[in-house]
DNA sequence: ACCTGAACACCGTTCAAGT
DNA sequence: ACCTGAACACCGTTCAAGT
């Protein structure tokens, strides 16, 4: 209800939320700092009172993907049933739909990290590796995914998941190929179990 | 032996080498038409008659490194053991080093493709995907890999390969891991066969 | 056929100054 | 604490003109 005359009090957040938008709609490349100022109504300087950089937004931008990816395949292997193999493949669908509907954010998220040291992981990207290790050390206990290091074993699974997501996004695979392609992955992680 | 005072007569090969290095050395976001250019020696406007955008030129660079790829690929298939988990091992281990060399490279070979309309593959990723395909087959007929639509698991191999990959140029799994990576996704592929 | 030079519109980034 | 306005150095892209 502020006429926001001058302090726009919200900036932040409305300029994640048009980045996002335009993250979906035009891809990274056509994301511009000087653009989403004007379309906030704000001088082209003041988004760096909120992000110091271009990479400023676009970490900004990764961290709240993996926030709502883990959120997303969290709600999905809730919804599932007990059936163990539904619950890997309802957490693969989560992962690919996210991947369909936001591949560049995607893209955004698995990018090249800057050489800028080794910084750590955004908590975030922890809570989706925490929720993926978690579906994995249940599938043990209930010996549906072969026994061996559980942390070994859900860095492939996410790397499977990922490699279809890059293989639809860069339109090497159809999304009409992602339901093959996930009961294949569920087929080779259970295979001759149950 | 040109004193190349006009026509520079070699200079699409030379932006190209200069861009790969740059990329190897600087990632995508350095790449410029105009620092290529000056690198070369030439105007800032020469470049465009090679390349008539930068997306062409980062298409010509993903052209080449899918070329590339599938040379070491091969080459690596070639070289191993008649042992077909060994090929296998092979073939993974060519990749993923390609991978660590050139992570940037290979980004740029699976980004999102820009909206362009149905751009058909290059020729040279159809090889990388031929070589795989043939590895798979090959596999299915001395059964050590499980009978099925040998696309449907080559696209799995790709996927997992890829999304090794993924994960260790975006620094969420370290170099030092693919060796263990390599070797699960093998075992993974061929578990309970010969 | 290939390259130059000037020009245009757009960036990211910085910094003094305003409220 | 947050935002403005001018300034700087850099792009990609275009196009007439040169060789």
């Amino acid at each position: 209800m502020a006429d926001r005359p001058y302090h726009h009090g919200n900036l932040r957040a409305v300029l994640l939320d048009e980045a996002q938008r335009t993250l979906r709609e035009q891809g990274v490349e056509q994301l511009s700092l000087r653009d989403l100022a004007r379309q906030a109504g704000v001088s082209h300087a003041a988004p760096r009172r909120h992000f110091h950089d271009r990479q400023a937004l676009l970490d900004a931008l990764a961290d709240a993907g993996f926030a709502r990816l883990a959120d997303e395949l969290c709600a999905a292997i809730a919804d599932a049933s007990e059936d163990y193999e539904a619950r890997l493949r309802a957490a693969a669908t989560a992962y690919l739909r996210f991947a369909i509907d936001d591949g560049a954010l995607l893209d955004l998220m698995f990018a090249t990290k800057n050489a800028s040291g080794p910084t750590a992981l955004p908590a975030s990207a922890t809570r989706l590796f925490t929720a993926i290790g978690d579906l994995i050390s249940q599938g043990q206990e209930v010996d549906a995914l072969p026994p061996g290091d559980p942390a070994r074993l859900r860095l492939l699974l996410v790397a499977t998941l990922q490699g279809i997501a890059a293989l639809i996004t860069s339109g090497r695979a159809d999304p009409g190929q992602s339901h093959d392609l996930i009961a294949d992955t569920v087929a080779l992680f259970t295979r001759d179990r149950h």
